[in-house]
DNA sequence: CTCAGTGCAAAAGCTTTGCATAATA
DNA sequence: TATTATGCAAAGCTTTTGCACTGAG
């Protein structure tokens, strides 16, 4: 049912529907939270531990083409996917356990209204991140 | 004349003065732009040709944890840099021609007032980035 | 049958680290 | 003189690429 799903989204943009393909769609579903490529490898290898890292690149660079997800940029040396969400939303990142507090802000909407030297700037992507420590973690810090 | 005022901004953080890094900071000053780490590499070897990349990278960290200068990222890649402005600022990158604009917006105050799940949470750092294309790019597409 | 997708291994790109040497305070 | 910083080379990590093989359409 969900591999119907995922086998009409991928003919529909002219990629060829593989197993690997909607597994990993599948773990970025499911997942809900923001998995790196490294933490899909891993949960994709349970199910078909012949899946290679490779694979989900090439898989992840697709889907982001497609517009099925989003990649984000908690840190500065990973990437993470999120479904692509349906409206604006930016991230607060807890540098103490990761956590993440999503937003929602219409960056664009402002930009288009009040910053005069974007005003024939085409936007493709807006991600804003806040990072710092959550009340737990700035606790623990003492 | 810039050397003293390096020389006391390096000493008061309990660092020492080197002519490497007041060479380094010079450069990402004059260099207004953002520049990265193989770009701030490049411009120093003119003065300077035995100095390492390790070196560019370990003041940088340096200079970040001082407060000097401010990590930002425009792809995902690379690290820039920038002086640390006085006033919170975002950037809009166009992917064409890679040209920066900064705009002031103060996300900071915008969190503080209306996320409620961030009430206790000690922010650190925030960046907004807008990607896209300027302009120019934009007709040179057609 | 044909071409897109996969697995594997190797390479690439940026950044970090270990260690002996040099320079600062 | 006691540390801290530097240069060099090597290693680390994430991501990309080449190529022969497999599988979807």
């Amino acid at each position: 049912m969900n591999i119907q799903i995922s086998r009409r989204e991928l003919n529909a943009s002219g990629m060829r529907f593989t197993s690997q393909r909607s597994l990993i769609l599948e773990i970025i579903r499911r997942g809900g939270e923001h998995l790196d490529a490294d933490e899909i490898y891993r949960l994709a290898r349970k199910r078909r531990p012949r899946l290679s890292l490779s694979t989900i690149y090439r898989t992840l660079h697709a889907f982001k083409e497609l517009g099925l997800v989003e990649e984000c940029h908690f840190d500065e040396s990973h990437h993470h996917y999120e479904v692509k969400p349906s409206t604006e939303h930016h991230h607060i990142v807890c540098l103490g356990c990761g956590k993440v507090i999503e937003f929602k802000y219409p960056l664009v909407r402002y930009i288009r209204r009040n910053i005069a030297e974007a005003k024939n700037f085409e936007i493709v992507n807006t991600e804003a991140r806040i990072t710092g420590y959550c009340s737990e973690c700035k606790q623990k810090m003492n």
